[in-house]
DNA sequence: CAATCCTGATACAATATGGAAACAAAATAT
DNA sequence: ATATTTTGTTTCCATATTGTATCAGGATTG
């Protein structure tokens, strides 16, 4: 899930944002002084941060430099008609701002626009305890890679999008091979298998007499 | 020099724009209703559209639809407070908004923000202990220049524009080269072994069996 | 419960791939 | 013009991947 740092002195804005925020399906950390800002930033991973420039505690334009540095795009918010803010932040690479008061639609927009923009959307499937990776084809259980090859990749990535469906050999060859699957051919029960070790999923993708493989959740 | 289109039916207007442009040093066209725009952007190549939203002739999001077909970044404008708009502009792939009427300090900070966005200009990209610099064209690691020939460059930049995602050989070549890309050539091989030997990179830039190659960070 | 039909496991063969080195061609500098 | 650097092709080779064959053990069905 994406995860959002909120950098927000006044409460009652920071709430509004992060309650449609999170309706929206993002994950939010709300920070009410750029102190709290930094020590987030410092800790966490965010997809994006939220930043009011006039913020207590911290220089917003330092707090700006801080989130760059540690390649975390950067929405600003300011005072509507503050032209000087707005240019500054964007020069200082500040990714899109935000006037206040905002729209919440503007808000989710640009939310969206910038994550897009950054390739926060492309497509990251958890299941049990494995994180699969579309755009980098990488599987990743506990931060070690875990090497699957082409054949085996495009197989998990099968199963993780019709998890709990029982998936006909026919259908999973079609997708996976792309060919026209030949009855006594045991190429897919083979590639099921080593799947299955190399991911210790041994009880998690299961037979399904007659018919296929099944990923249960 | 950047090239930029000016959609925009009120000449006033327009023309305030392209003044202020041409003093920031851009090259400047003017379109003065949607014909003119789409003939303009099939005929030529632009770093930026600069799009009224209500133009005469061609439905404004028409033509965004068009440029974005084409890779030109578009800002588009808008009167002030029609959110519709700007949301429906948004999400419908346009890089920025203006309303109407602005400020050109606004105007310029925006420019300039969406060409560095889509890099039309320089650009410091820093990786591990490397600091990329666009303009210069050159890379270091502590200070020290590491002398990198034009394709590994362009190689290197590719990558650490795309970090975290497995590239294609096809998308490397064609990206990097600018041609197409054949079977059996090993061009994109060999230029990447050479980088990763350069930068010491033999870890950190890895083959995805069948695909390509990956910067892991 | 037995006959039959699946699936799991293993071994092995064929194939494709990426790394490395050598070399040739083209561009650039001297 | 000559030397040097850059770029691209070719070739070889170890190795990863993929697919077939085979057999043994289970599940299913009547």
């Amino acid at each position: 899930m994406l995860k959002i740092l909120i950098a927000e002195d006044e409460e009652p804005i920071a709430n509004l944002v992060k309650i449609n925020l999170v309706k929206a399906g993002y994950e939010c950390v709300w920070a009410c002084d750029g102190i709290r800002a930094a020590d987030y930033m410092m800790n966490y991973n965010f997809d994006l941060v939220l930043l009011d420039i006039m913020l207590p505690g911290i220089d917003g334009y330092e707090l700006l430099e801080y989130a760059k540095k540690l390649n975390f795009p950067v929405i600003f918010l300011t005072a509507l008609g503050n032209t000087d803010h707005k240019v500054k932040g964007l020069r200082m690479g500040a990714d899109d701002y935000l006037p206040k008061p905002f729209d919440i639609a503007e808000l989710l927009a640009r939310v969206e626009a910038v994550l897009r923009r950054f390739h926060k959307t492309g497509e990251i499937i958890e299941i049990y305890d494995i994180i699969i990776n579309e755009e980098s084809r990488s599987v990743k259980r506990g931060g070690e890679e875990i090497s699957l090859t082409m054949k085996e990749f495009d197989l998990l990535l099968l199963f993780a999008r019709n998890q709990n469906i029982a998936l006909y050999r026919d259908a999973i060859y079609e997708n996976v091979w792309g060919g026209e699957y030949t009855e006594q051919s045991r190429t897919v029960d083979l590639h099921v298998q080593r799947l299955k070790k190399k991911l210790n999923w041994e009880d998690k993708i299961v037979a399904v007499y007659k018919v296929g493989y099944r990923l249960n959740t």
